[in-house]
DNA sequence: CAGGCGACTTCCGTCCGATGGAAGAGAACT
DNA sequence: AGTTCTCTTCCATCGGACGGAAGTCGCCTG
């Protein structure tokens, strides 16, 4: 988990100020490092003793951290409060929820939501199957855009120029079938497009396939992804892509989002990666 | 220590110095403000435009905020990542949520799943029922300890000296129905902590009747509680209070409890209220 | 049991970053 | 063109942040 790249360590510049030293510290806490003692924190955020303990104290007040009774620290109940009120957080979470309840329930897949942040996408919500393909995917997970199935979408509906700007970046391989060729991507970025809906096989994760599409909002941009991951050879793509389409379009009118135009009717081919 | 519940906004303190100012602009935020623009969120935290630009555009640069094309700002994404690894938060949520989801889909009630801060408790995960009682709970939402089934759990298994406190001060009343006499409420509690669970008729919402069950850590410690709401006369009470245990300790198993001693064999006389 | 060590907390004088008045740039409305 | 918003940038002053130092506490070791 944790995934690969957190876009960088970045020990950005703005750590001289106050602000940006409390988010240090907040930083040093991560899936790995989820409880935390005053003098840790202070090493991992690269501050002194005392400026750690005052900042520390002022955030367990205001309750993004808490006290463990061992004394060591961890993240606070605060923070999902305002991760509740995040529009692209938990709100959309809430508005999806039952659809993707469904959907979970319906096909005993592994259902994500994701949205796009800098180059990659995040879950907003993952609920895990326990009869399909056993992957491990929680809330907050990053992911390239290029490997996941949401990510895929999210990268198809993006502007050109964003889109360059992944294409021309170098695009880690997960697994021998992992596409990293630009062309090629390009070329199942115009599918999805087409057909708004992508299965991306094996691109991750051996032997599961993710099937992948977009989520709109009321000015019909696309603002999430939503995906089922499944076993190689478990269930029938087509319907399964057939549904995820249906999932995605009723969660798109419970946002807001303007009916969808008909889909070119007949048999619609499907984007199929690897 | 921030112990003692000080639910209400304890801006006082902590203002002058410049990690409070900043706190004090996520808590601009709110069910009711999820979009802000500058001057209304210096206008909220009570701050200059200067400084409000400044602390925003570092909380920008961070993730904490995400500006909207519109130019207004709203919660960014990297709350929910930090929200991910609170222990007490979506990590607790992503250790309960097989069993809760279960629940959910066998009994078709409001699935919750509550934690105690301070004279409240927190919604960390919550499931909406669309065939039974049409409540509305968030994550995050905040509700008395006396007054919910999970915080009728909590407060049970909390230190006496605290229930005091709680039992003391002013009870709020949202129904009729609602148990606010202190020695009634000592009565209900004694009940809870001999049977494990709770059924709590209209104490926040007429027609509705929420059950309730203790979730135990590692220490096998009280840490959280989960509860099913459903209309009045819906649904087998016993029944669901059976089930309601059943999912908690497997939760509690989940989370490395020892296992439950046997209950007091026989007839288990469950905790009603009102 | 003294002594040493690490983690945590508090204190306080120096100094550096935070502050907000002021002014300028847009944008929208009159 | 004038008015009134909002947002942005600049910069001199001032006050809060900083961290060295010393004090506590708990624990391990000889």
């Amino acid at each position: 988990m944790t995934t690969t790249g957190h876009t960088a360590n970045d020990d950005h510049m703005v750590r001289r100020t106050a602000l940006g030293r409390a988010l240090a510290v907040l930083d040093a806490f991560g899936p790995q490092h989820r409880l935390l003692s005053l003098s840790e924190i202070a090493r991992r955020a690269d501050l002194t003793l005392p400026t750690t303990h005052r900042l520390v104290s002022e955030l367990v007040t205001w309750g993004a951290l808490e006290r463990h009774p061992s004394g060591h620290y961890f993240l606070g109940l605060r923070l999902l409060e305002l991760a509740a009120l995040a529009p692209r957080g938990l709100q959309l979470r809430e508005a999806a929820f039952p659809f993707l309840d469904d959907l979970h329930q319906a096909t005993h897949s592994n259902v994500h939501l994701g949205v796009r942040d800098g180059h990659e996408v995040v879950y907003v919500d993952t609920m895990r199957s326990r009869v399909s393909a056993q992957i491990s995917s929680r809330v907050g997970d990053r992911w390239p855009l290029h490997v996941s199935g949401t990510g895929l979408v999210l990268l198809a509906y993006a502007e050109p120029a964003f889109q360059d700007e992944v294409l021309q970046a170098p695009l880690v391989r997960y697994t021998p079938k992992t596409v990293v060729d630009p062309h090629e991507l390009r070329r199942i970025l115009a599918d999805i497009r087409r057909t708004g809906v992508v299965i991306a096989h094996e691109q991750i994760t051996l032997q599961a396939v993710a099937v992948a599409a977009p989520v709109r909002g009321p000015r019909n941009d696309v603002i999430a992804a939503i995906s089922a991951v499944v076993s190689l050879n478990e269930t029938p793509l087509n319907q399964l892509a057939a549904r995820l389409t249906d999932t995605a379009n009723a969660i798109s009118h419970a946002l807001g989002a303007p009916s969808p135009r008909r889909e070119p009717q007949g048999r619609r081919r499907l984007t199929a990666v690897a």
